[in-house]
DNA sequence: TAGTGGTCTAGACCACATA
DNA sequence: ATGTGGTCTAGACCACTAC
């Protein structure tokens, strides 16, 4: 589809770590090695690093290598967790799944997916936690059907890093996640499970999730608890 | 202070923006004209506006040559309101400065612009509107006195674009401003201002502007009402 | 010292926009 | 046809990390 040949490396990257061959904290062969393996020059290879140094899935270290970081697409703005005042570095959250089936879109769920409204959707409710006590984000995931067809089989088990399983058991590539951020309130019901009273101000995360060659595959609304999520951009110059 | 080359093209830009003489929507000269400007190479000077043009600074157009944006310093996440499912794209926000004194840091903002508590301090607090009547932002803005001394007078305009003020008048170019974004819910006061209910959701963003040779210089607390916002990134791949 | 990423250059060629 | 940004190359040299 695209000519550019640092896709070649792109695509490459994206599949080791897709697959699971490369997984968080790994290193990447050096540009060097990538640059002969992929028969394109250093500069090339150095570009594509660039996009994906860019786009949080990869960072380097200069002097040690290239590793794959763990603001993925397994993961998203949700890594940018704080407390207090501290640094809001990332933090691993663990995720259990205590809903799935197979069911239909509602009004919204298929406006969102754009599908029909009625048609097969497979729905997962996560939980994230930092600790094992409680959890501080709901996860509510509607995926097309036909795409991951027997994901809500309870034998199946979910992973924190979900779409590493996607790819292996559904050959499906996710590519692309595009999300959007704002607030709101905590229901009675979300309230309940985050351990916060109804009313207080919760993050809420909309993502829309791309797979190879087949487009849209996901819909998921990410609700956290406000005290415990802050996000963190740098407008202008970073070396300073 | 720092060697690399492509500061040069990078501080040069900056100092055409933030002195008013590019502003927004503006054309730069062409790469190639920057090159021969600035004795260095083209590649240097694509690396420099990869960079700025990576912190939104800046935006390329294939064909035609490079923009001044309007995400700049200026401008913050709180460019990206949506309406509804629109598009989202950057809405241009008229300020007001209804409140402006000279006065001194309470403990919290002491400790935000590192600062001892009762020294000096600059307050500006300004509303935004996209119309002429609801506001939906409130911006509350602390500068160390010092640097901005005379900003507090009602005799000085202040523009939409407040930086550009800052630099010719007080000689201080904000190079770097950090935000950390999380949510709330609207007091009962700031509520009136928004024209929306108390215990409404609302988005809080903290910024810390950094001035040339001067460090941390403001301290921003900006409140928007959380349906009037909503902030957006992608994740991987942007290409494809 | 060897290997990694980081900077800089110079030039070829491609793709888009405009007149 | 000309000028702009976009891709790709090949090579020199620098800076950080490890042994």
């Amino acid at each position: 589809m695209n000519k550019k040949l640092y896709h070649k490396v792109i695509d490459y990257i994206n599949e080791e770590i897709t697959s699971g061959n490369l997984t968080i904290g790994d290193l990447l062969p050096s540009e060097t090695q990538l640059s002969k393996l992929l028969n394109v020059s250093v500069g090339t290879v150095r570009k594509a690093i660039d996009k994906l140094e860019n786009s949080n899935l990869l960072y380097r270290h200069h002097g040690k290598g290239t590793y794959v970081s763990d603001y993925g697409f397994d993961n998203s703005m949700f890594n940018f967790f704080s407390y207090g005042s501290e640094t809001g570095s990332s933090i691993r959250i663990y995720k259990t799944t205590p809903i799935r089936k197979k069911t239909t879109a509602t009004t919204e769920v298929a406006l969102q997916l754009e599908i029909e409204r009625g048609a097969d959707v497979i729905y997962l409710e996560r939980r994230g936690y930092i600790d094992e006590k409680n959890p501080i984000i709901i996860e509510k995931s509607w995926w097309i059907a036909e795409v991951v067809e027997g994901l809500q089989k309870p034998n199946i088990h979910i992973p924190d890093l979900l779409y590493a399983l996607i790819y292996k058991k559904f050959a499906t590539q996710i590519i692309t996640s595009k999300e959007v951020l704002t607030a709101g309130i905590a229901d009675s019901k979300t309230a309940k499970i985050l351990h916060i009273n109804k009313g207080d101000p919760v993050v809420i995360l909309n993502r829309y999730s791309y797979a190879k060659d087949k487009g849209l595959v996901e819909f998921r609304i990410t609700t956290g608890r406000a005290d415990m999520f802050s996000y963190r951009t740098t407008i202008g110059n970073n070396d300073y």
